[in-house]
RNA sequence: GCCGAUGUGGCGGAACUGGCAGACGCGCUGGAUUCAAAAUCCAGUGUCAGCAAUGACGUGUGGGUUCGAGUCCCACCAUCGGCACCA
């Protein structure tokens, strides 16, 4: 007889195909409008969906809602690796997908689309090894992740597939890079932009960057060059993370503990030209916009925290030696104001303390600094000559992680601050980044831990002028808290707050300071030396020895795409020289109309690039005249509802609103943030795993003694590999796995049944190939089906938690799809599957009503609040319900089988045909449910004795306060422990409990 | 060190606004069916005591608020994730 796992293959194959060939999922929306670079086009209302058969079915009983409403639902970009699928990416895909499916039942027009982010590294890493072209790599890797996406029937909008290296997309995103360098940050500039919202701070074009006269006077170069300056696409030298390993630059984001992010491999800083981008200028909108999104609070925090705003002020301090003294500099400094830029003669720093001035005992500047050699003495020359080199050779690593205590020369000279006039000395360390603030910090060590450690390693003076609040004594052990001034002259007894903004509008009016801010945020380095990315759309002038100017020309937006050349020799440079200067010279160079000779920018764009705006795309992928037609995106703009992973938390996710944010201050869309609401799927983890630990030589040593993990802690075996090692010998301990029947628990850990004072380790760990815990999604479709596989993802867990595989639960939801299977087929013989006899056309019980309606209410709830694994439980507890009854009324499981059909869509649809059905049930109305059914002719109401569950009485429905009393107090229990007491008050609460206080 | 999240049976997890802790699933135990097995079905399953009715204990730990706390407040512990000389 067939059952259900014996049909899964033929129905889920099926019913792909139907989907596929009817495009059942295609979204039509504004075939037939003309595009425009307009942004005054009306707002078009959205076609009706081209499968729409939703008169039919169940009626919508929301009479608000609006069958217009639009619901766009992305799933975060894919990069399709050699590795195929990971049971991780159906986890939000299968989440997104429900989401999708109940929307379109529920009447709303859909947008979910699915594409390539397929520019990156390992497909040309594969080019190096085996000279395949990286184009073949990655159109195969494309074709294996969608195949394996369309055997999980995910409700996609095919049509709109497209990859980040087709020519036609990445035309768009060189286009997008030439808004950038078209564009400079006015921060003073109010506006208010099609949202509504007054802002400060605009991008703006580069034609209305105000040039200095004294720069217009220079002539055009330097016009050229000002402007240059201030694009948000910049060209800077400057050290940057150059990896030798992966052979190219990264960016901050893409260094984890000082090394690559991908790979794990060392990073040096070199001294190179890179591209830019000024992130930073939009520090602030990423920071503050962030308020209003429907955004996970730890992802927000986590952006929060990598922009890292501070205020504080900063200072000049005067250095002398011009002739003006410190007094009469002051008095020029009080009528002249604070300059723009610090002078020869001063010392400008950054603090976010500045009621700390009085107790500055030292000046520390980063070695980089350009003030150095202006401040350090003969005699100290060669140590601060000796104590440079070395810095700059350090990796950022050395200087940080690796470097316990603190580093530092003086320099032989002094500055002179501004509160009080004292002496003091300035040193060059490289605690302080020459990339923050202003390369130079005031130094105060009791109130800085790190100016603290310093000032003790070097016996520098500690002078404490915050007390705590409540005291009046400070201390030379540090204070790093607010409290209250001491030792501070006329500040003395103000608290820190007051006095932050009394000293810095003094330090303003007498020009010494001014107000600052700061970013942890560093400007984005966006250049890679590889091949495999979209080309610049950049020329570098050269003069006449064939040597670039510095000045720059720009492809004509019409002239798009600037294709990558055609090469054959993959092999890495193995310098920072981009892989693109052995490209073909006809591509190199050319002759600009005006006889200028012309290089190309060699350099890549990084692999986030394409990735960026891939969410505007797909609103009208087909385009090309424009990125993006201005009124399909006010149509299906913003992104409703995003998941993913929570490892792009700072890099996709800032980098995408900042793109999104000048592409808003230049009118290309109407929106300021892309994202609404953000949900990140939890990790998925191996199967649990029990290990013990042994000492002796290896697993196979008969002499092997096992140890408690009580007695191991963290430790590195001699080759440096992270291990356990006995906390008191700090022997190597060797993990063994073990089997369930090996293991017993007791209290709170998991011991050896043979010795039990053996404690062994449970947990799951995170899936790689070396640990062979992997599991891959094309055996378990094979195994148990599609629908099968989607279900347990589902029923797994919350969708935020991490949370361990566990193939034995997978084989409980195919269990599950089983029984609803029998509920409603029967199958005769080999061949034939029918409807059960059981499945009639009759009226259901009242009590059938009452599962059917509770279901859809709790079904309904669940998916909304994105509750899936609950939504599951209660569709179990309905099968588990109706295969009770011997007769199940087909109006009870038609509305069942539409509620499971997002869940698991193939067995639906095929039940849904066997109920005598002929469309698909893809746009039947969702059901929904009505209170009157829900009511119950009795209830039991749980009785407590002081707080405490002590016994339950059965009460007709809508009995009142005193029938209940009564009930309870007759209640056999209830009335033996009452005997001899004294009820002193009764609890009610209706329909719900009764607990009487006693004495 | 700082920021964030999470701690509930043997396991994954439920419990909407303070009101029956452990829904649902896995596993386990017993039974039915079977020559046997798989599959399926039925019953049981937090811990301890008891033949049972029932009682005591129980949501990381300690305290508090309340008639009543997994849920609220205070302090702490553990695990996971992020940041880490950013002045």
């Amino acid at each position: 007889m067939p059952r259900y796992d014996d049909e899964v293959k033929r129905i889920e194959a099926k019913w792909q195909a139907y989907w596929d060939q009817n495009q059942t999922f295609r979204v039509d929306v504004l075939d037939r409008i003309p595009d425009t670079n307009c942004a005054n086009v009306p707002q078009l209302p959205i076609a009706v969906q081209r499968n729409s058969h939703r008169e039919s079915g169940i009626a919508t009983q929301n009479p608000s809602f609006d069958a217009h409403e639009k619901m766009y639902v992305l799933d975060m970009f894919p990069y399709p690796s050699g590795a195929g699928l990971h049971v991780g990416h159906p986890e939000g895909y299968t989440a997104t997908d429900i989401v999708c499916r109940f929307s379109r039942m529920r009447g709303k027009q859909v947008l979910h689309p699915m594409g390539w982010d397929a520019f990156g590294l390992p497909a040309e890493d594969y080019a190096i090894k085996t000279g395949t072209h990286p184009a073949v790599t990655t159109a195969k890797n494309i074709e294996t992740f969608k195949r394996q996406l369309k055997s999980l029937g995910f409700s996609y909008d095919w049509s709109r597939e497209f990859a980040t290296t087709d020519p036609e997309y990445y035309r768009w995103t060189q286009w997008i890079f030439l808004q950038l360098f078209d564009t400079w940050y006015d921060s003073t500039y109010v506006w208010t932009g099609p949202d509504g919202k007054s802002r400060t701070g605009k991008g703006r074009p580069i034609a209305e960057l105000p040039i200095p006269e004294e720069v217009s006077q220079a002539g055009s170069a330097a016009v050229r060059r000002y402007q240059d300056q201030h694009r948000l696409a910049y060209q800077h030298e400057a050290p940057v993370n150059w990896c030798p390993e992966l052979g190219t630059v990264l960016a901050n984001e893409e260094i984890v503990d000082g090394k690559s992010e991908r790979g794990g491999h060392p990073v040096e800083r070199v001294p190179l030209r890179q591209w830019l981008l000024r992130i930073t200028a939009y520090g602030d909108r990423l920071a503050n916009e962030l308020d209003d999104l429907h955004w996970p609070e730890s992802i927000k925090a986590m952006q929060k925290n990598w922009i890292g705003r501070s205020e504080g002020a900063e200072v000049d301090f005067y250095l002398g030696g011009t002739g003006l003294g410190y007094e009469q500099w002051k008095a020029s400094r009080a009528s002249s104001g604070f300059s723009r830029e610090p002078g020869a003669d001063e010392l400008r720093i950054y603090t976010t303390r500045p009621d700390t001035l009085f107790g500055v005992t030292y000046m520390v500047l980063a070695p980089e600094h350009p003030a150095v050699n202006r401040l350090t003495t003969m005699e100290h020359k060669e140590a601060v000559e000796a104590y440079r080199q070395q810095a700059a050779t350090k990796s950022d690593l050395d200087r940080t992680d690796l470097a316990k205590g603190k580093s530092g020369v003086f320099t032989g000279g002094y500055a002179i601050n501004p509160v009080n006039g004292e002496r003091v000395p300035v040193w060059i360390a490289d605690y302080v980044l020459i990339s923050y603030g202003t390369g130079a910090i005031m130094a105060v060590p009791a109130h800085d831990e790190r100016d603290l450690e310093f000032a003790k390693q070097f016996q520098i003076e500690i002078k404490p002028v915050v007390a705590p609040v409540g005291e009046s004594t400070g201390t030379t052990e540090g204070f790093f808290d607010y409290g209250v001034a001491i030792n501070s002259g006329a500040y003395s007894g103000l608290p820190t707050l007051e006095f932050k903004a009394k000293i810095t509008a003094d330090l303003e009016s007498g020009g010494l300071g001014r107000k600052a801010v700061n970013y942890r945020l560093r400007d984005w380095l966006f250049s890679r030396q590889r091949y495999w990315g979209e080309p610049f759309p950049i020329w570098h002038e050269l003069d006449a020895n064939g040597q670039p100017t510095g000045l720059l020309r720009t492809d004509p937006a019409e002239s798009l795409p600037v294709r990558l050349p055609e090469m054959a020799d993959f092999k890495p440079t193995g310098t920072p020289e981009p892989m693109l200067s052995k490209a073909p010279t006809e591509w190199l160079y050319a002759t600009a109309p005006d006889g200028t000779r012309l290089k190309r920018e060699t350099n890549t764009m990084p692999q986030w690039a394409g990735s960026c705006w891939y969410y505007l795309r797909f609103a009208d992928p087909r385009n090309d005249q424009h990125f993006l037609n201005p009124a399909i995106e006010k149509q299906w703009l913003p992104v409703d509802l995003y998941v993913g992973g929570a490892e792009h938390a700072v890099l996709h996710l800032l980098y995408s609103r900042f793109w999104h944010k000048v592409l808003f201050d230049r009118g290309h869309v109407s929106t300021a943030e892309p994202f609404q609401r953000l949900v990140n799927q939890g990790m998925i983890l191996g199967e649990v795993e029990f290990t013990g630990y042994v000492l002796g030589n290896g697993t196979d040593d008969p002499n092997r003694q096992f140890v408690s993990v009580r007695d191991l802690k963290a430790g590195v075996d001699e080759e440096g590999v992270a291990t356990r090692i006995v906390e008191k010998t700090g022997e190597v301990a060797i993990p063994v796995t073990l089997s369930v029947e090996q293991i017993e628990k007791k209290g709170d850990s998991f011991i050896l049944k043979e010795h039990p004072e053996i404690v062994v380790d449970s947990r799951a760990h995170k899936m790689s190939k070396s640990r062979g815990n992997v599991i891959n999604p094309d055996v378990v479709v094979d195994q148990f089906g599609a629908d099968s596989l989607r279900l347990y993802e589902m029923f797994m867990g919350p969708l935020e938690a991490v949370k361990p595989w566990s193939m034995k639960g997978v084989e409980g939801v195919a269990r599950f799809l089983g029984r609803v299977w029998r509920m409603i087929v029967d199958e005769p013989n080999e061949s034939q599957t029918q409807l059960s006899s059981a499945v009639q056309d009759v009226p259901p019980t009242p009590a059938q009503l009452r599962v059917l309606h509770r279901t859809i209410k709790a079904v309904t709830r669940d998916v909304e609040s994105l509750g899936f694994n609950t939504a599951i439980s209660r569709m179990m507890e309905f099968v588990n319900e109706f295969l009770a009854f011997d007769v199940r009324p087909k109006s009870a499981i038609e509305p069942f089988v539409l509620l499971l059909s997002p869940f698991a869509p193939h067995i639906s649809e095929e039940l849904w045909e066997l109920l005598g059905h002929t469309k698909s049930l893809a746009y039947e109305s969702w059901p929904t449910f009505d209170e009157k059914y829900l009511v119950e002719t009795e209830i039991e109401v749980p009785i407590q004795l002081n707080g405490k569950l002590r016994g339950k009485v059965t009460v007709p429905a809508g009995s009142d306060q005193a029938t209940i009393e009564a009930a309870a107090k007759a209640e056999a229990t209830i009335a033996g422990q009452l005997e001899g007491k004294t009820i002193v008050k009764t609890v009610y609460i209706p329909g719900k409990m009764v607990n009487f206080v006693v004495k």
